[in-house]
DNA sequence: GCTGAAATTGTCATTTTTGCCCTTTTTTAT
DNA sequence: ATAAAAAAGGGCAAAAATGACAATTTCAGC
């Protein structure tokens, strides 16, 4: 069985991640090889587009792209407002049936074309406010690392474009072809979430005094029993008063917003301790561990176990410890 | 609490993977970052040499380089002979107190300077037997993935690049500020072994016919209780002749080959199906799950739980599936 | 200062969720 | 084989969130 080629074409403009655009490019040239070892031909044929010269490119592809891949952004601000010449050429590609994809703030560029409208889309966890804030017609789910809409495909992380080139070779060979990828380059194939690696960063630049009040108080205290009701006592509101103001303040509502503090406080004991689970339950306030651990899937998307094994790592000689 | 900057040069020789050599220089940029929001200043200066112009390098680092980074080769066998120019040029820096790292076929370049010996190093799995055969001194043991010798640090993987840079960000500055940049690129901080990514294939080429055809039999019967006196009958060799011919031919003792065969048959059916550990434990020819469990462990790194959260994905539907 | 619309707050019955207790199953360690 | 740890699931009372509506406050415009 022979696979036509798919072209992939990777654009890079101004202030892309240089890693991504090359490591896509060496990622398909190594999927090329085990292709060849499974006895496809070379299936994925790459071309990087300057987009200064996307008018008369070097290297012109046979036929139609297949595939095109929108990088990630190193540089802050240039993702927002993409040339005409590049929007244009994504959405005309598009029309002719190319898949787009994009890789952290490349989804900024997508969603410049108009072609989001309506989608499940995804982007870094640390620019979602940001997105839903200038395309509220998208429906953005960062907890997702990667989403397939057929001919929208979508990636998290500044580092995705690998889990982006092994659905893309998972999609044009097989999963065999893909896993086979994966332990060459020695990199996990199962699907993950970004959820895995978000954490809780209250926010107090709200403007509401009082709330800001209650949230400090938080802070102090998330490893006590902790009720709605003593919350608005203390700050002088009644309980449904209370409710309102604190979802308008800080978008969560108070068991939540608890929760995610203490599931935080929770991650970090695990990641940087081998600090028992029941022990790291009772220290940040639950008393049942079945509890906690519901709590901490429901958050984190994985169980406790799982975060440690991903994120704990004994604490290395640092510099300073050596001098000594 | 200032560290004073860390110079880091990253050489980039003919066949070098870009992704790495870009990849490795943006993360230490991002590294800045996250040590900025941490009150430390910028920590890391990077240089990319090129190995063509060490004599009169494009930007001079003001002061020594403290560490060197030798990148992974795609091209096929550069990196077995690397330029004169390129290990005096790092034999040099070593005895000025650089610390060298390589990744993957770097550390073919690294052996070549002749600062191995005695040493002990990783590479990439698929490059393990050659490198043991070119530099017998030199002690490599490719199921870690990243071995930190103090002056020497040597990764296995192509991607591994991402974990040289987090082991050397976590020595450079401290672990919190390693999580915190693991989590921003999304990436897992924890340590992980190629165990987990290697698979067994069996070496057929070593001429001893007779052996051969045993080693076709166990892949037909892995899954049927096997003894070694059977397959020495079947050979029509004495027990004793059979141990020593086998061994000298596959390299392994037949009761490790016929688990390496079984744990590989585990694998496939545990990375590609939901199959329960029970049954695969049965489908491969272990009637204990607890004996399963303890040799699949001792294989490949890691337990069958966490083999399968890190490699199984449900199929998608490929571009076949899709048509019709 | 008054007025009336808009925003905010309070009350309360209803629905939903949570945390804790328990047991069972699965997975891991000895 | 046995014990321990981790994960999953069900039941339940208490707590929290919701929606509707009434009461109050705010404040621009007269």
């Amino acid at each position: 069985m022979t696979i036509s080629a798919i072209q992939v074409g990777i654009l890079h403009y101004p202030g892309a991640l240089l890693s991504a655009v090359q490591g896509m490019a060496e990622q398909f040239y190594l999927a090329n090889k085990i292709c060849h070892q499974n006895g496809l031909g070379d299936v994925f044929q790459t071309y990087i587009f300057d987009s200064r010269q996307l008018s008369n490119p070097l290297n012109q592809p046979a036929g139609e792209l297949q595939v095109i891949i929108l990088p990630p952004c190193l540089d802050d601000r240039s993702y927002l407002a993409p040339e005409n010449v590049v929007t244009d050429w994504v959405k005309q590609h598009h029309q002719n049936g190319s898949i787009i994809c994009s890789v952290c703030a490349g989804a900024f560029v997508l969603a410049k074309t108009g072609l989001l409208k309506g989608r499940r889309v995804t982007t870094h966890w640390a620019l979602a406010e940001e997105f839903a804030r200038l395309y509220p017609e998208t429906e953005i789910d960062c907890n997702k690392l990667l989403i397939n809409d057929g001919d929208i495909i979508t990636a998290g992380g500044l580092m995705s474009w690998i889990d982006l080139g092994l659905e893309l070779v998972a999609q044009f060979t097989n999963t065999q072809v893909m896993r086979q990828l994966g332990k060459y380059l020695i990199v996990d194939t199962g699907p993950r979430e970004q959820s895995y690696y978000r954490s809780f960063t209250p926010r107090l630049d709200h403007g509401d005094e009082i709330i800001v009040r209650v949230q400090h108080q938080l802070q102090r205290n998330f490893n006590n029993p902790i009720m709605v009701k003593a919350m608005a006592q203390q700050a002088h509101l009644s309980e449904r008063t209370f409710l309102r103001r604190f979802v308008a303040a800080t978008g969560l509502k108070p068991t939540q917003y608890l929760q995610q503090l203490r599931i935080q406080k929770a991650c970090e004991l695990i990641e940087a301790s081998g600090m028992s689970f029941e022990k790291v339950a009772e220290g940040v306030g639950y008393e049942d561990l079945s509890a906690f651990r519901k709590t901490f899937i429901k958050i984190t998307g994985q169980t406790p176990k799982e975060f440690r094994k991903r994120f704990f790592r004994a604490a290395p000689a640092s510099a300073e410890t050596q001098k000594q």
